[in-house]
DNA sequence: ATGCATGAGGT
DNA sequence: CCTCATGCATA
């Protein structure tokens, strides 16, 4: 079963416009304008569903482009970062990777302009369960949010006791809460109504 | 598309 | 215990 992959890493420079090896300037060398994040998403879904292709088959086929330290990711991951719902630095790092993925399939699309093309596969292994925090109870845990983000072990436990949850589901809550709040949509660009 | 969860690494 | 990247399961 293999793992995850590492967390960070700078492994990622595949196709960088030719700068001069001679000279680089002091600042601005990664790009982490949110405005080109956004466009490259929005290009990269429109070209995946050109192709076909679906956000699965995309995860999966990441794994086959053999590049360094990347494997396959989720439908999910790929989603979410068409719906640009990841964290900027999340963003940041599948860029390049996804730009790799598109070009090498705009390529293998043209070569298969002459012949059939045909690859997929079937699978059907259920498992796991998920626990499903009712209205009543989100709304409550919301409230809890909104004055305090970060309650402290005793504070979780004790709305935990109040709610009739699990410690731990509440400590999840909270800690999923916070992550959305740093998701590109929602961190900064994006200004609350009125 | 999104909710709840896991696990690695950090404090 | 947290943050962060990521994913299974499900709406």
């Amino acid at each position: 079963m293999p793992p995850h992959m590492a967390a960070h890493h700078p492994s990622a420079a595949s196709m960088q416009p030719p700068h001069h090896p001679t000279m680089h300037h002091p600042h601005h060398d990664l790009d982490c304008d949110p405005r080109e994040l956004e466009a490259f998403a929005e290009h990269f879904k429109q070209r995946r569903i050109k192709l076909g292709v679906t956000q699965a088959d995309v995860g999966n086929a990441l794994g086959k482009l053999k590049l360094p330290g990347v494997g396959s990711l989720s439908q999910s991951t790929i989603c979410r970062f068409e719906s640009l719902t990841l964290s900027h630095n999340n963003m940041v790092a599948l860029k390049p990777v996804l730009l790799a993925w598109l070009e090498e399939a705009e390529k293998t699309a043209r070569e298969a302009k002459a012949a059939g093309g045909d690859l997929f596969g079937a699978n059907g292994e259920r498992k796991r369960k998920r626990t499903s925090i009712a209205a009543p109870e989100k709304r409550s845990l919301e409230a809890y949010f909104t004055i305090q983000p970060r309650p402290s072990g005793e504070k979780i436990a004790q709305i935990a006791d109040k709610l009739d949850l699990k410690k731990n589901v509440v400590r999840v809550w909270f800690c999923n809460q916070r992550q959305k709040q740093k998701r590109m949509k929602f961190a900064a660009g994006m200004v609350p109504p009125h």
